[in-house]
DNA sequence: CCAGGGCCGGGAAAATTTCACGACGTTGCA
DNA sequence: TGCAACGTCGTGAAATTTTCCCGGCCCTGG
């Protein structure tokens, strides 16, 4: 029996990367691909894959939001996040959101086809690198942003450093421009910052936004 | 006559992805591949490639600096960046080290394709997207801060950066919280942005802040 | 001398931030 | 089973900040 599989980038390029290296697994077989967070859930919906693969960064809703919403239609939905952060704090609100894996794209191929097949046999696979990351974090014991803030928190954070208005934030998440307002100012509090310029500053301490990240003007 | 090709990028997975569209083209063969700006310089020096297809976010030496130093080697090297940066200034940098074409990875495939015939027969070659970027930083013009800002202003807007409140800084440069409140609302104005978080991302992106600068608060 | 520009801040309107509060659904646990 | 705890969403009102407009001061160059 062969395992079917979706892809999810927003860069074709990179998906017909995945598709080379897993289809020269026995077994495994790419049976869709999406651009975009929105379109993975649709596709999830109408093709029922084994496995997602996703990357995280991706226009309209991001790739965690995209888990989120993939596992509240099927519960037993497996997903494995490949993408190019080799950051604990994406790892830890990914895996809560609800993916079973969690490999960075820094990693060779042969981790990423171990852990498909681990993710396919039940299992839960994180890549080493983040393994460690995860380890150092916990010996530091600093509280990142990823620990204190629930999903929903986490996500409008992320919409904020990426340059989002308070509105195109409500108009994304569907929810009042009151509430983001709200969760924009619970999110300070909830990190210790007393503004804008040190969220972003914390932000960048911790990963969450890189400088080479920096979008357009 | 088939043209060489050198692939630099430093996630494996997604040189997988270059390879496997390029090697579908008659008359492209890829002949080596690099996982950071130095092994390239070095492959290119023992390779000599026709062409160079390289990524800019890599650890080590950057891609634009890779592309200073092939260039400086080879004066008529050909290097095409395809990046997922769809950023004007990435792509003015880019091209000012020496790259011959800039593709986003975001452009199908056929886009990375034709950009690599047209850098081949001797073409400067942009993709449409960052084509569209370039018009409008022309047309809005992102000022540079250092530019528009006169010495109190920038010296506001450095303070500002480094996490002091509105009355500390009143504070330091003996005048009223008002008169900062002021200034930070005329420096938000004159580089045009709307909020505090763009601000940081100008700053960063113009190196008036460094990621390196983020000791603990 | 005067025009122009940087610098300083008051005042008031507009916008945002913050806090308190309630509703609703889910989860976890006794 | 029931209930407490929590996440989510939203309202409303007060507190604060941002923004805009203004005038005054001082310096510099023509």
């Amino acid at each position: 029996m062969t395992a079917t599989i979706l892809l999810v980038d927003d860069h074709s390029v990179v998906r017909e990367g995945y598709r080379s290296v897993l289809e020269k697994q026995p077994g495994l077989r790419v049976i869709a691909e999406a651009g975009d967070g929105a379109e993975a859930y649709r596709l999830f919906k109408s093709e029922a894959p084994d496995l997602v693969i996703m990357d995280l960064s991706m226009p309209g809703i991001g790739g965690v939001e995209a888990v989120r919403r993939i596992r509240q239609w099927d519960k037993a939905a497996k997903i494995l996040v490949f993408t190019m952060h080799g950051n604990a704090g994406f790892a830890v609100q990914a895996i809560r959101a609800g993916a079973r894996g969690y490999v960075t794209k820094t990693s060779p191929p042969e981790t990423l086809v171990r852990a498909v097949m681990d993710v396919l046999a039940g299992k839960i696979a994180i890549s080493p690198d983040i393994d460690h990351e995860l380890a150092l974090s916990r010996i530091s014991g600093e509280s990142s942003a990823a620990d204190v803030l629930t999903p929903r928190e986490f996500e409008v954070l992320r919409l904020l450093l990426a340059e989002n208005t308070t509105e195109e934030i409500a108009e994304t998440l569907h929810v009042s421009p009151k509430t983001v307002a709200n969760l924009h100012s619970l999110i300070k509090d909830k990190l210790g910052v007393g503004s804008d310029i040190e969220l972003v500053r914390l932000a960048l301490r911790q990963g969450i936004l890189t400088q080479l990240d920096l979008g357009d003007a």
